[in-house]
DNA sequence: CTAAGCTGAAATGTTTTAAACGCATAGTAA
DNA sequence: TTACTATGCGTTTAAAACATTTCAGCTTAG
């Protein structure tokens, strides 16, 4: 389900969400693995666990990410009602320099196999 | 001249003024009309002076719109350069019952003469 | 075995900091 | 003056930062 408009209280909801840096950093993330949990967005981002953690619950309330446990962590991931709408939204700020040095780091911790994600790589997932 | 890509710290702010209802509506309202002086914004949207006031210098401040002083009026505008993101944010939007009646209530006062566009009418301008 | 303590992952409590609003007042230009 | 807009100040409400707590799964001493 892909919506096409929001409602005046509903898109506010969703700039606001998008009014934080750390916040759209995090998004940005979530947009191209899929799903991440705290733990990796904390090390890619080099931010808080409390920062990363707050951050999550407000995107959890606000309606845009949902998150599903597998083993000992929390994945979160942009809910389906919203993908498009963040994906689009993300669009215009794609190039970002700092943007895309999170995925650079990405890259770099996953190729060190330094994230939680590695640990349980080999299983089947999101079946 | 219409940017496509924003860098995130622009993009943020831009967001960031979406992310207030009473802004969103303010600018569905100068998309529309191309310009508008604050007490017009006042009564259309029933806020108080100092409540629109406020808003105008936060989206001035955040590079979002200008003015330019007529008779005895001070014309808001979005500026050209975030024109076209900013119509794209709000077209998410359009279709919202409240943005809907501001356009209305617009008409109706329009209709009745009561806004300061109607006093200076006749004159050219935004040459 | 098993229950006390340890560890890694995430959430919550509390204090600090910033936003939004209204009222009253102050500029400013015609 | 009068009409229009901006600003200082106090209040309320929401968000950020920092430290602490919970919780589940592991260890390991008894």
């Amino acid at each position: 389900m892909r919506l096409k408009h929001f409602s005046l209280g509903i898109g506010s909801q969703i700039f606001k969400a998008f009014s934080d840096e750390a916040r759209v950093r995090i998004l940005f993330l979530l947009l191209q693995n899929k799903e991440m949990c705290i733990s990796d967005l904390e090390q890619v981002l080099d931010f808080t666990q409390t920062k990363t953690s707050r951050h999550l619950t407000y995107l959890k309330n606000a309606g845009i990410v949902s998150f599903r446990k597998a083993d000992r962590w929390i994945f979160y991931y942009i809910k389906d009602e919203v993908y498009d709408i963040v994906s689009r939204l993300l669009k215009f700020i794609s190039k970002d320099i700092t943007l895309q040095k999170d995925l650079e780091m990405y890259q770099v911790l996953y190729s060190n196999r330094e994230l939680a994600i590695n640990k349980i790589e080999s299983r089947k997932w999101r079946a």
